[in-house]
DNA sequence: CCTTGATCTGAATGTTTGTTCAGATACTAA
DNA sequence: TTAGTATCTGAACAAACATTCAGATCAAGG
């Protein structure tokens, strides 16, 4: 009884993808089987590798898609003149996107060390380039005198911890709605990088 | 040749522990074979079950024993007089805990999915543990006046984050000396919170 | 209606897994 | 010197693993 009905390969391809990410943030890429991926689609284990050439490509596949997301949906934001507004922006857009998929953040900060070394310099690559948007942020507030760090690629990298472990605890049926979430947290980074002590970066003469 | 020299269980206990660690740290649990283990101790598999009942039970005995060492570390400081010091020294505290155990907080951290739940369940209860003492200076602190946070568990969570990222990229051989890297984090914190500008609690008249 | 190609099954491959255990060895105590 | 015990080996176990592939099935196009 191969096939069932219709032309799968778009339905099927998704829903591998689907599947192995739900798993894989579950329960972690080694301990995740091909035949557990392959029940959950509803298919056999063979089917998989009509999809994929191994397990090691799906799981690069998956962290790839998930990285050119970040950096093009990053790409697309207009930015807004003032550095302050920049940082604030980036705060936002860091929480927002990352609480939107909270399970292909867990797999592209957990899941490094399971990549072949090819894949893994490939991935690290993307995230440096992601990691030194912010940085060239701060940077730029320091130059301007906006900000008082000492040290830009430290505080990058402290800020970027912080806002990411946001996906560690928030639940979208918690007492906090994303925005405000990102208001916290754009607060506390204000704060941090030595911003004023209210929101509004306008505060007249 | 069964056994070579000496009275070993003394010794062959603490490596088998160390090789975990490392292996665990590296690979990740699930990718970690009880024959690697035993491999790096220079033993056969079978005798790795003279020191633990299963694998499972290494990996959480591992946990375990860094979440106790982290309690009763943080439980054997003076606390001093004031909130703003106190939270100085929760900060420089953890940083200088976690710099010198990187890959036991690596294993805390990540994997927590590959408890069995009774086993995840104690682990969550001493994390969340720890988290509170953290949580109880930002209230204190915010009780006084000292701090202007709106949300303390949410203030608790993302200093945590942030704080202990810091093993993901620190290195003894890179620049940044551990307590310089306390400073900036503490910088970074005090801000955060809403604390003075500058590093000394003292400042009135 | 017939052919072609995409898609999936079901079985099989050889490897590796965690764990067990009888027997061997060497230290310890008497 | 002897008996006992702690420690380890080496082989074995069934189960699970990723991957391969011949053949079955169905959709689509002529």
């Amino acid at each position: 009884m191969a096939r069932t009905s219709g032309s799968h390969s778009d339905i099927t391809g998704p829903r591998i993808r689907d599947a192995a990410l739900h798993l894989f943030a579950t329960h972690g890429f080694a301990a995740v089987s091909m035949r557990q991926i392959a029940t959950q689609v509803g298919v056999q284990a063979g089917a998989l590798y009509n999809y994929t050439p191994d397990k090691q490509s799906l799981l690069f596949s998956l962290m790839k898609s998930h990285m050119d997301e970040l950096l093009s949906a990053w790409a697309g934001q207009l930015a807004p003149s003032s550095i302050m507004m920049r940082l604030e922006q980036f705060t936002r857009f860091h929480i927002r996107f990352h609480l939107e998929r909270p399970q292909a953040v867990f797999i592209a900060y957990m899941e490094l060390r399971n990549l072949e070394p090819q894949n893994f310099v490939a991935i690290e690559m993307l995230r440096r380039q992601y990691e030194t948007e912010l940085e060239k942020i701060l940077q730029d507030g320091a130059a301007q005198g906006c900000f008082s760090i000492t040290d830009s690629k430290m505080t990058t990298l402290a800020l970027i911890a912080m806002l990411t472990g946001v996906t560690t605890w928030y639940r979208p049926e918690g007492r906090l709605s994303p925005s405000e979430v990102a208001d916290q947290y754009w607060s506390l980074v204000r704060r941090a990088v030595g911003g004023p002590d209210h929101p509004s970066p306008l505060r007249g003469p």
